[in-house]
DNA sequence: CTGTTAGCGCATTCAG
DNA sequence: CTGAATGCGCTAACAG
């Protein structure tokens, strides 16, 4: 069970290691017929694997990509580091990992770590898209998604939030609701790009300017302020059903709890839909209509347009792109 | 924003390389006070960070530990993986992140990618426990989690499946449920050790001993003949009340679907309970009473046995232990 | 076509 | 206490 070297199946196959080198790296041309064959097959009884350590150090070039994401707990992360692995071994790179937890100092060390960790390039799921770590970073070597800086300076997927909430809010006044019974509910905006755009989707199809129908919850807490909020606003009694838009799936779960502490039901009562869909939401009665991303196409878009970049040696100074990934509406049972 | 070597801070300090080496590794006895300081503020100035890929190929130890995981998306399994990296950064470890899809061939190739990846530990959270290719790991240097072997060969972290789900029914039994009318819900056993375990619980809780108590679900599919399946059990009419418990959340997802689809209602017409606590779980009405594991321990937990291991040169041959950690009843109104 | 020879950045003897 | 030399496994000129 030793661990062979490049030396080892050189003098088995009775070559020099630079032949080996030039065999494991494609370079037939520079070898005999006879000696490509004896490698061949030399390299395959004994079942030798190149050291990629070694490889990297020669090369400066190991072939394993960074990834740091915000939260890998969240159903959406996961999904998109599920599309990143996919993608990264059928180009043959290795993805070392990294999360923050929701943790923007935390963010900065994982960048840290993983730019002195020699990776040939680094996707960002970034707890916050304006930390000023990010201003160190290459567009040559790095692609962020899912949220976006003011000023994007790094490629970055993400989906086409605006155009889906503006979209699915359209959909529900064609279904009856006025733009004065509607409200976005959110976890507080906090600059966060993906929050921002979702309710700048809102505002734009119902043509509300200030921020009075906008609800904020956090994740934590008994939230009985945002409990009463609702209730006031259930207890206006206008002509029209009142419909809320969550900002995504844990949001949607708070409102879910409210409206049941209160002795509300959806559809009847009151219209419901939501940014994400996650499993349950087709479950629960009647399901919830919301928007559903691809998460797992968008990690794996990541990666392409990453290794895009990385493997075009002559075209660096790429310039910082937008790239957005379209969204579908499901339509089920909640408004 | 050239890269540092360590020949450009031995030459900056003045000293040779081995002293800068020396430094980097603590082994400040063997230079002068003075050269110390100066070490450290240099380094501190430049900012230089030493290759982890050099030093890997010199000491043959990176300092990296591979992860497989078997699907991603599961949010037990990505808790874990919270947990593992978690573990990881305190103790100065990165991780390489490796996804087989709950597919075993391709976890045959993720783990021997791994192996070839020189990293100086395994973490393997199993499709297959009994995957052959596990055969060729050596307890040493790798700790498997969630499921296990029958023949535990390596360390193994695991849930504390039987007793968890054998006191869980005893309590639903208290609660006044015959053990004629408790039904077990799971995906085909298939041998994983999760689901047989879980299910023994059930088996010894209740007494029954033949399989005229489990029913089975697919993940895929409308599942008719599940849902023809419930019915019957619930057309049965007997005095008591029919309880049924799941092996998973997402075979809870697919009882309710059915609940739902034929019109009855927990926990009126039914009890509930299910194995695994989603965040759903809570807020669906009436809430799910459930067992509920803390993933991210598991992680952490599988790091610390892992680096034990690893750290302690000489006691190698390690016994294979199977390491059970306990879980928590969650009552809430489903039963 | 094939072999020799330097490094890649660092750690580790072994002398001084 | 310090430094020169050597090697980790591999790649990349450069010679032959």
């Amino acid at each position: 069970m030793e661990k062979l070297t490049i030396k080892d199946i050189a003098r088995l196959a009775d070559v020099s290691t630079a032949t080996v080198s030039n065999y494991l790296n494609g370079n037939y041309s520079r070898m005999s017929e006879k000696t490509r064959k004896r490698l061949s097959d030399m390299i395959r009884e004994t079942n030798y694997v190149p050291s990629s350590v070694a490889r990297g150090l020669a090369t400066n070039n190991n072939k394993t990509i960074g990834v740091s994401v915000a939260d890998i707990t969240n159903p959406f992360t996961s999904t998109v580091l599920s599309g990143i692995y996919d993608a990264c071994g059928k180009l043959g790179y290795t993805v070392v990992f990294t999360n923050a937890s929701s943790d923007s100092q935390i963010e900065i060390d994982n960048v840290n770590k993983l730019k002195h960790q020699e990776v040939s390039g680094l996707i960002i799921d970034p707890v916050d898209a304006e930390n000023a770590i990010f201003k160190t970073l290459n567009n040559d070597s790095t692609v962020m998604i899912d949220r976006q800086a003011a000023a994007v300076r790094i490629d970055s997927i993400v989906t086409d939030n605006f155009n889906a909430v503006s979209q699915f809010i359209g959909d529900m006044k064609k279904s009856g609701y006025a733009d004065e019974d509607l409200y976005f509910i959110s976890w507080p905006l906090q600059n966060v790009s993906t929050r921002m755009e979702r309710y700048r989707g809102f505002k734009s199809a119902t043509g509300i300017t200030d921020d009075s129908h906008l609800i904020l919850v956090d994740d934590v807490g008994d939230n009985e302020y945002f409990v009463s909020q609702i209730k006031q606003i259930m207890n206006k009694k206008r002509n029209g059903k009142v419909g809320f838009f969550t900002m995504n799936g844990r949001v949607l779960l708070h409102l879910l709890k409210a409206m049941q502490k209160l002795g509300y039901r959806y559809p009847d009562d009151v219209g419901i839909g939501s940014y994400e869909d996650l499993d349950w939401m087709e479950i629960i009665q009647p399901g919830i209509s919301c928007i559903h991303q691809d998460s797992f196409n968008l990690g794996v878009n990541a990666v392409n347009t990453l290794v895009h970049k990385l493997q075009d040696e002559k075209t660096k100074h790429f310039v910082p792109q937008l790239i957005e990934v379209p969204t579908m509406i499901k339509k089920r049972g909640s408004y």
